[in-house]
DNA sequence: CTGTTAGTTCGGTTTATTCCGAACCATACA
DNA sequence: TGTATGGTTCGGAATAAACCGAACTAACAG
């Protein structure tokens, strides 16, 4: 069986999505380790204990960033009969809220920027020259519709699979 | 002229952006709402006292968060002669920056699930039944992959503009 | 009803972030 | 040489984030 060696690897492969997973989604260290140890675990899923003992830290502070990673929709767990704990697994749908967060972001942007470009026409309509320039607002607006329409035909794909 | 109504505006504005702009670029409260004032301001730029009275923030936040905005390529500033102020702007490849971080961050993410891809498989290799589900990794690097040239593709768009 | 397993809640410590004012520096110009 | 302008640097205060242990609960087992 010898496992020393996959398990050491399975330790850095867990460190470096982690250290990613912080910055990409904003997560505290621990939640960050957390979150990449269900995923690269996968879909035999990981138990509160092993995340104690695997990553070296509080039970609070697991049960605590367990609670928010399952509110926030990435992870979920199941049980099995005669077996009171919990297996952590991804969300199946992770892949598709990813997505949707991402474009949900895309349009917030749109929002505001045309807001800001109705600003600064208004600005140009009472005054004699341009003073604002409109190409950076006009460029971003038709970046981020294209880009929305570009990711949600991937998301396409990815659904019908 | 009356300026006070769309001076109004303009303070909502950049605060709504503000926001949105401290959330997605991860920056600092007062930080976020300098790197909005500017974006809103436009090409005839704002100075350093300008920011400061505006946004009841004292000179060495603003200064320092300047820094930092130039520093990660956001904003830069030109002078005029006879002039000892700064008057700052948005970088003129800013959306092109944005969009080459954006898919900088996607080339990371492809690189780590492509190893946690290797890794799983040698797992299922080494044992009896696929414990591992490689769903997840492959539909997440070909989404990846196609985002990254669905982007590239549209910043060509932008560029030859 | 006693012990064990599987967690949760609460209070507090440590560490990091954010911001500020006071003192400082550098340039221009009178 | 002094004084105004346009900033920068530094030390520290206020606040927020991250984590922990100890005490607790809930469910079940004997």
């Amino acid at each position: 069986m010898k496992l020393t060696a996959l398990e050491k690897r399975k330790i850095r492969l867990v460190e470096k999505l982690g250290v990613q997973l912080e910055k990409e989604h904003k997560l505290a260290p621990v939640a960050a380790r957390i979150f990449s140890t269900v995923i690269i675990t996968g879909k035999k899923g990981i138990t509160f204990d092993e995340l104690v003992t695997g990553l070296n830290a509080g039970k609070s502070t697991v049960s605590t960033h367990l609670d928010h990673l399952q509110a926030t929709n990435r992870i979920e767990y199941y049980t099995k009969s005669g077996d009171r704990k919990r297996y952590f697994i991804v969300k199946p749908d992770l892949m598709l809220n990813y997505i949707d967060d991402m474009t949900a972001k895309w349009e917030a942007q749109k929002c505001i920027h045309l807001e800001v470009l109705e600003y600064k026409t208004q600005m140009n309509d009472l005054e004699e020259d341009d003073n604002f320039d409109l190409e950076f607002q006009r460029s971003l607006l038709t970046f981020l519709e294209e880009a929305i329409a570009a990711v949600n035909k991937l998301k396409e794909n990815i659904n019908s699979k």
